[in-house]
DNA sequence: CAGCCTCGAGTTCT
DNA sequence: CTCGAGGCTG
């Protein structure tokens, strides 16, 4: 058989180096038989290729019983002959458990995140984007690598010599995890390359999606179910839980898959594919698993039209998908449009609509918010929703209860907004709610504003001209007393450490605090008496507390919570007054002559210090010894390198969190703004993001990285 | 006065 | 993240 014979001569040489290098190191020891040696040889040649039969090529040459029988005979001879094991020995692929986490590695080729769409016309505009920069005009055929995107884990695999040495997680792009040992257990990875027509490079780095199928997750759940363990919620949860396991040899056990996506790196000798669609064709050559729906798409309809094709056989696909990927195909052409931020500008992501399930709605409650607002929140029956469970959803306001619609027990659709928030998009057709098993009966109850406050019980008033209704019995209800003080220890207020939702609603329900200066005269004893509350702990909210003291005078009013002063409010106000008793008896004349401060915020600006009790709770907090620089720091102001300049920050930064970006610019001089629009300078586009950097890319707006952001912060 | 740009407020689950 | 609404600009 011409496989056979080539695999064999292809796998030879690297096993014997190994195997050479092995037994020289142990050559004190008794020496081996020579003919153990090429037994063992023997016997990985033959299971390397009955793998490749039966799990690559869908072609089992022998029974289950006669390979497990092979394999057997080999891990008894490794066993008595420890020196007789490879790298590359199929034995391997239920490693030997590593004790301590895993070692990091940096990725020598970074791993890139991709760009989103999420409809025909985002596509459209990437696609005119993509044929702008390559200098063609709009009618010109561009040709597509177009591929599902499997729900799963990228990993990276290194190959030296045709031996699998290496696997890492995709971890932040840079540095990963070394998973080498649980992705050997993969029976799809190929642990020696082989090929038919090319040669084998000296490296290669390739780049996949490791997942559970859906049949694999579904017995993975009936037997942790069965054993009384925790059911995974998705495929790509309990694939990464099984990437991650110390003990590979439950890896094996748990039958992940991958495919390999795209070539990374290679030998320098060795010629790279001229497209993506060769770069395929190579890997899948050498033996490595690649997704059987890859198609080529000539211009953009075409890539529309695999996207309907791939979307409409969705379900029935063996494993779970939640897009479609393209690839400008052309290697030259990808080099042309090189990058935008961390994302290749030659590829992108369709991604479908999130996903959508019908429950019933159970209930609605209102909750009362800080300012009193009644939102009332969708109480579910608990349905799975992309993988998580969902119980609550907000209904924003009566509004939209109104316009959707909804009543009690009807039966609902829901999603996640973007992915994270659920909402209750609309009332089941009947369709849905049959196929879901609700019976057809008569509309329920209709969903009622109440008249009082459920927590409260003060009126409830609601403006004509507003969405919101409000509980009117401001710092008397109970629920705005929690939820101011929740506000006030926030971490961007006062930023008092440990004392968290939990704990202000255990303080105030024991009547032990009412009010936010209470914090300040706290003491042990008190703290002691609650639940689950040691002296260690009590004694780490006391000195967090006590640190608070020392703040800014932009948090300290922004914690006050004065209805529609925010966080950027709250920091012009600072500015302009720095100090207490400026600000309180500021007129209207001067609260309107700052930027962005109008009639509005100016009347709860005036009415908040007109207020007797507020004026109590300032001289107690003052009284407590609340302190902050009088004088803005001019010394350690930085020269204005940005003045004039506006930025967004979004996404996961290496290095900083948003919030030190945001901080160091404005040192600077620059606005830091929470949406982009066409004014803004640039998009400061870290990890994972979305919908700003898609709408920066729409508006044409500089989109830079984190490592922009460091030239932009050192150019001072 | 309309339309754009921002900010504020509220929300879910792990 | 999204919605509603305040504030500014043309």
């Amino acid at each position: 058989m011409k496989r056979a014979a080539n695999a064999g001569k292809k796998s030879t040489a690297p096993a014997n180096q190994l195997s050479k290098k092995e037994s020289k190191k142990k050559s004190k020891k008794k020496s081996n038989k020579k003919g153990d040696k090429q037994r063992a040889e023997k016997l990985r040649k033959e299971l390397n290729h009955h793998n490749h039969q039966y799990h690559l090529l869908d072609d089992p040459q022998i029974s289950d019983a006669q390979y497990d029988q092979l394999f057997h005979e080999l891990i008894e001879l490794e066993t008595t002959h420890p020196e007789l094991k490879t790298a590359d020995s199929p034995t391997q692929r239920v490693g030997a458990p590593s004790l301590e986490g895993f070692e990091q590695v940096v990725h020598s080729v970074p791993m890139l995140s991709l760009g989103n769409v999420f409809s025909d016309d985002e596509f459209h505009a990437w696609h005119e984007r993509v044929l702008d920069r390559l200098d063609l005009d709009k009618e010109s055929s561009v040709t597509f690598a177009a591929e599902p995107k499997l729900d799963g884990l990228a990993v990276s695999l290194r190959y030296e010599k045709g031996v699998f040495v290496q696997g890492a997680t995709r971890g932040d792009g840079t540095r990963g995890e070394d998973i080498t040992t649980n992705l050997r257990t993969l029976a799809m990875l190929p642990l020696v390359l082989q090929s038919e027509g090319a040669s084998i490079p000296d490296m290669l780095e390739v780049r996949g999606e490791v997942f559970m199928d859906k049949a694999a997750f579904a017995r993975l759940n009936a037997s942790q179910q069965k054993n009384d363990k925790k059911q995974f919620a998705n495929p790509r949860n309990a694939a990464a839980g099984s990437l991650r396991l110390l003990d590979s040899s439950i890896t094996a056990s748990r039958q992940l898959s991958v495919y390999i996506y795209a070539l990374s790196d290679l030998s320098e000798n060795y010629p790279w594919p001229d497209t993506q669609s060769d770069a395929l064709a190579l890997l899948s050559d050498l033996g490595f698993p690649v997704c059987g729906e890859i198609a080529s798409c000539e211009g953009a309809q075409a890539c529309l039209d695999y996207y309907q094709t791939i979307n409409s056989r969705r379900e029935k696909l063996p494993y779970e998908i939640d897009g479609i990927v393209y690839k400008v195909d052309a290697i030259a052409s990808q080099q042309t449009l090189g990058f935008v931020s961390r994302a290749p500008r030659w590829a992108v992501a369709r991604k479908f609509p999130a996903e959508e399930a019908v429950t019933t709605l159970q209930s609605v409650e209102f909750q009362v918010g800080r300012t009193g607002a009644l939102t009332p929140v969708a109480r579910l029956e608990p349905v799975n929703v992309g993988g998580v469970t969902v119980s609550n959803a907000t209904l924003h306001n009566m509004d939209e209860i109104e316009r959707k619609d909804i009543r009690l027990n009807d039966v609902v659709v829901i999603r996640r907004a973007g992915d994270v928030i659920p909402e209750v998009v609309r009332i089941a057709s009947s369709d849905e709610s049959q196929a879901a098993g609700g019976k057809k009966k008569s509309r329920g109850k209709k969903i009622v504003l109440p008249a009082s406050c459920p927590v409260c019980e003060s009126a409830v008033e609601q403006l004509s001209d507003e969405a919101v209704a409000r509980c009117t019995g401001g710092m008397h209800c109970l629920a705005q007393r929690k939820e101011s003080i929740k506000h006030f220890a926030s971490r961007r207020a006062m930023d008092i450490e440990g004392l968290g939702d939990k704990l202000v609603e255990q303080l105030i329900d024991a009547q032990i605090i009412d009010r936010v200066e209470d914090l300040y005269t706290l003491e042990m004893e008190a703290l002691v008496a609650l639940p689950r509350m040691g002296e260690k702990s009590a004694a780490n909210v006391l000195a967090a507390i006590e640190k608070s003291k020392q703040t800014t005078f932009a948090r300290f009013v922004f914690a006050l919570g004065i209805r529609e002063v925010g966080e950027t409010s709250a920091a012009s106000l600072a500015d302009q007054f720095s100090q207490l008793d400026a600000l309180a008896v500021a007129t209207a004349e001067e609260l309107e002559a700052i930027n962005d401060i109008g009639p509005v915020v100016t009347k709860s600006v005036i009415d908040f210090f007109a207020d007797e009790r507020n004026r109590q709770t300032l001289d107690a907090l003052v009284a407590a010894g609340i302190n902050w620089p009088t004088v803005a720091q001019d010394a350690n102001t930085q020269t204005q390198t940005l003045a004039g300049c506006t930025y967004v920050i979004t996404g996961t930064l290496s290095g900083m969190t948003r919030d030190e970006a945001k901080q160091a610019l404005m040192q600077r001089g620059a606005k830091v703004s929470s949406s982009v629009s066409g004014k803004t300078t640039a998009l400061i586009a870290g990890e994972a993001a979305g919908s700003k950097l898609a709408k920066a890319e729409k508006l044409g707006v500089t989109v830079l990285d984190d490592a922009a952001l460091a030239d932009l912060l050192s150019d001072a």
